[in-house]
DNA sequence: CTGAAAGCGCTAACAG
DNA sequence: CTGTTAGCGCTTTCAG
């Protein structure tokens, strides 16, 4: 039994990785050497390092990010905590954020709350115990408990989607503001009946916003400002639905302002389904400026919101900070633009 | 100075997080107490159990994951490593299996390869270091250093999407018996000039093989199988452009066989913008059923696959061998389904 | 530029 | 059921 062999057995390592003690005395230098040449490798002689990365090589060295997170207290792991994966907005957020911190060397750990804020703080909590070195969630809106947490973290943190009274940086849009603008939309073109149809509006209660803006703007030119609430959130099975609930309950209805695209879409191409004209018979919109609503005949009349370059704006604020340059504003806008389509 | 205080400057600590030892102090009990407590609460008597849970509590104690990883050398971390979120499909598994692992307390480290097989060995590796509880990737191909690496790790690896020679365990579905199916239904259909279009078929070789099933079928009946092949992977835009490629490229076609709904679905609108008639002046099918294709007149035919099905079935096998169950098989086949719509 | 010592905060293993 | 001891594999710190 060779030495190592003995040491083995002796040790408590119950994986039998490579380390970094390993590849140290391979390569005849001190651990910390070989530590510097991984990390820091302008801190290390060109021949030091070339025998480093060798050793490395050859002994199929993995270094262990959990030990080395340990000793530093920091990780290249970074949190988002979204409220859901079926909401293509969430996912195309992450995809924004995937793409400008990947390539930065971060980790994403991806939570999904699924619209509920006790799991939201359960999430927070465990990625706080990964020591991520910033956490990012979607939204405004936690628990007293997750609010806490979140006051005392050291580590920044990113809300996305909406605008206000952020804990850290915030990038978003102003969902009230989105809300009226389609509103105005709809009165300017002389619709008189107009209904809001939204899903689940206690829990997305970015859409809640929206619905405030919209009635503002009803109100103020003297008109009912109706609400259809359905159970599931959008998806156009959702809106076929929400456009049948419309015509049975408020019959003279002439536009119908939707949530999000999912269901201006689904309720478009039912009401096409049905032999329904859109907008003479029943005008539509939507919020979003999904792809799909552009394809389909009439274009779904929508609001478009940066989704990917939020994740993206999102992503680059937070490695700005991380790497410690001057953070010239905690909160952005990123806007939105109204995009009439046929369908109003 | 308390001698706290004193012990903190001494000491390296550089977070001023509370700690499990400080929780024991607290609670009158020895850190190890407290680790049981909080991991093996079985493990200790519920007077002990109350006290040290009060103390977590009133010190506002957040268990630090990556010492209690490095020491007993797991973690709650899986790894998911998907080339792209632009495809729903992959956005769909990732659903299905965080509604699997979540609950049962792994958290998800998301991976994106852009379809790179270089990047895909980058992340495993620095997924491996997390010693991540497994490791979940779509596909079954790999760089040779990604395949050297996944062989020797002590970790499951589940490959999905596609069926085939794993790794280890493996749950998917028969990509060219797919294309098999549908080609098979075109020539049923009467169809005789028929293209197949995908898009980056190098990079996404499940709709090669799909293509090479369909290629199968079409010259066992004495035809061509002519291919067009786009830039960009599946959207509604690709799929105009696809469209409009086919009809100046192969003027008699008949029938279009797309890689998937996205560029199947933009095909159907933009044929209809166009003022052709679905199917009767080009049939048109695609792949995977998503519910955009099911909403449209005519509904697109299609195959369904079962991704979310898919993820969570993967992440119910995953956990059988976390905890040690008896995985019966190494290998599920999901199947899929022919979804005649009326584009064909 | 390189090395030695001293932990990071937790848990496995053993002992009582 | 509870405590003691000895690390996990790496990096910080400080000294050369």
């Amino acid at each position: 039994m060779s030495k190592a062999d003995f040491d083995a057995i002796k040790s408590r390592r119950r994986s039998n990785q490579v380390t970094l003690g390993q590849v140290a005395k391979a390569a005849g230098v001190s651990p910390m050497t070989v530590s510097r040449a991984l990390n820091h490798p302008d801190k290390v002689s060109d021949q030091t390092r070339h025998n480093v990365l060798e050793s490395v090589k050859r002994l199929g060295y993995v270094p262990n990010l959990v030990a080395g997170s340990l000793a530093s207290s920091r990780s290249s792991l970074i949190a988002v905590i979204v409220p859901s994966l079926s909401n293509s907005v969430f996912v195309e957020v992450i995809k924004g954020l995937q793409d400008t911190l990947e390539n930065e060397g971060y980790q994403l750990l991806l939570g999904n709350t699924d619209y509920d804020l006790d799991r939201e703080y359960e999430l927070v909590r465990t990625f706080m115990g990964w020591s991520c070195s910033a956490l990012i969630m979607a939204g405004l809106r936690h628990s007293e408990a997750c609010h806490t947490l979140l006051a005392n973290a050291r580590q920044p943190i990113m809300e996305v989607m909406e605008l206000g009274a952020s804990l850290d940086l915030n990038v978003g849009l102003d969902h009230t503001a989105a809300g009226r603008c389609m509103a105005h939309h709809l009165v300017d073109r002389g619709y008189r009946h107009i209904v809001y149809v939204g899903a689940r509006l206690s829990d997305d209660y970015r859409a809640l916003m929206r619905y405030q803006g919209h009635r503002e703007i009803l109100e103020r030119s003297g008109l009912e400002a109706p609400l259809v609430e359905l159970e599931t959130l959008g998806s156009l099975e959702a809106g076929a639905l929400g456009l049948a609930r419309v015509l049975s309950e408020y019959p003279a209805t002439q536009a119908i302002h939707f949530a999000n695209d999912d269901l201006g879409a689904g309720a478009l191409l039912a009401a096409q389904r049905q032999g329904l004209r859109v907008p003479e018979d029943i005008a539509i919109a939507g919020f979003n400026g999904l792809a799909l609503g552009q394809h389909i005949t009439p274009r779904l009349t929508t609001i478009v919101s940066p989704r990917q370059a939020m994740g993206r704006l999102a992503g680059q604020e937070l490695i700005r900070r991380l790497t410690g340059q001057r953070v010239h504003r905690k909160r952005h806008d990123v806007g939105f633009t109204l995009q009439p389509g046929e369908s109003t």
